[in-house]
DNA sequence: AGAATCTCTGTACGCCGTACAGTATACACA
DNA sequence: TGTGTATACTGTACGGCGTACAGAGATTCT
């Protein structure tokens, strides 16, 4: 396996995929037309990603959907990091950019993160797509603007702006993680979070020993308790989102709220 | 490939490998002794993926680093999500845990997510092991542990101790995926961050129109130019670090510290 | 008409995790 | 002490992956 990540190819090629423009130097494009467009490529892939996981997106599997043969993606698409550029940056594009100015900026900021969130849950893969540079796309700048939109008139300088969008992203990325690894761990164990706990008790009870972690058996088992489970990533957005932007409040504090 | 996962086998069996109890009901074990200990596994795995990245962690990469035939690899460990656990829960349990009572809960805060910080930089691969549930191990509890000790005396109860664990450790890891997303960039494009904007200047200058996307250029030039590239995993963390721990200070507040 | 250029197919390579069958080893028990 | 049996380990093989490469068919330019 060459590169299973995203953004992982020659760069110029992948921008000059995602923005559309086309790679010869225009003029007459001799030979027959392609069957298809690199947008139907895209939604095949999504559809697959959503229906089975990202797992199941694979080069022949998306081919196939589209009647193709394997290698004929590769006239599309420079290889399989780019597909999944090109999966994201078309997600990125479709996501709603509703909120006009809010009156707080904290009510701003908390539906950029629920946007994501939406995002995250009606396409739970995302959150796994190893990404080492974002694709840089129509669709990521478009949200970039927007999302930056909603955080000015805060008081931050630029570098700071973009700082405290990327803390917010990243906290939402991190719950997003949560709630697909639950997903996972559910799906291929076959058993769910409490079945689990049910399942090793016995060995966890021979093993924890709670003279030795009492915290840590004790706080587990409350949290375990409160949240129906050991790790819920609901329950740590609930907790987490006002931890961020009161972190971010007290970055931004006393300047007038726009 | 079944599952690359992290704890993904048989929870039992995994149980019991992390644990070092043994599988068989005890008495004398008939049959040639084991060359290897699963510590040594461990050992020889994190040093593959230490110096060569956690794709070389293959089981036949592992095996031969032992001198054995891969499939011996399997009488030690079920599967590579075990081998995976193995790993982490090693790492886990060789972190230091030196910091006694600090004066304040916030120096202790700071104190755990640079412990956590400093795992990542050592082995910067852990970021990217996807754990769909983490490795319950010796390791691991010793370690969760000592970090709710660490806030522990903050006035928070169980739930909520455990939630700004989690928020915190989250937080670091965020910050560790971008680092090591910014090295892989660097690895496989065989380019430095600004090498590769300044390969795609032409391009881009012609795709990102500032009058289309006024802040995010702005914004985007600004945080380049402080930062020394678009992202920055280093940035990021003494940006948000702080962020962070206010933000959990606005939920312990009035609370007398300690 | 012929050359050029493009799309798409088929085959193949080297990886991966691991199932399975067979062989050598060392202890338990007669 | 001999023998049965559980164990460690080897070798081979399977299905899947991304994709290199060579050719076949289609389309347009000269």
């Amino acid at each position: 396996m060459a590169s299973n990540r995203s953004s992982a190819g020659d760069p110029a090629h992948t921008l000059a995929l995602l923005w559309g423009v086309p790679a010869a130097p225009a003029g007459g494009r001799r030979g027959p037309r392609q069957a298809h467009s690199p947008a139907e490529i895209a939604a095949a892939a999504i559809g697959i990603a959503d229906a089975e996981g990202l797992d199941a997106v694979t080069m022949r599997r998306v081919a196939q959907e589209l009647g193709l043969s394997p290698m004929a993606l590769y006239t599309y698409v420079p290889g399989k990091a780019e597909l999944l550029d090109l999966m994201l940056d078309t997600l990125y594009a479709a996501m709603p950019r509703t909120a006009p100015a809010d009156p707080g900026w904290r009510a701003r900021a908390a539906a950029v993160a629920d946007d994501n969130r939406a995002l995250y849950a009606a396409h739970p893969w995302t959150a796994a797509v190893p990404t080492t540079r974002p694709p840089l796309g129509p669709g990521l700048m478009a949200k970039y603007e927007y999302e930056l939109r909603a955080l000015e008139g805060t008081g931050l300088d630029d570098v700071r702006l973009d700082a405290a969008l990327t803390h917010l992203l990243g906290f939402v990325h991190t719950c997003a993680r949560m709630a697909a690894d639950e997903r996972a761990a559910r799906q291929d164990s076959a058993m769910s979070d409490q079945q689990w706990w049910e399942a090793n008790a016995d060995l966890l009870a021979r093993v924890l020993d709670p003279a030795r972690y009492p915290v840590a058996t004790r706080v587990g088992a409350a949290a375990g308790q409160a949240q129906g489970g050991a790790y819920n990533a609901d329950h740590a957005y609930e907790f987490g989102l006002p931890r961020v932007l009161d972190g971010l409040a007290a970055l931004i504090e006393q300047v007038p709220d726009r």
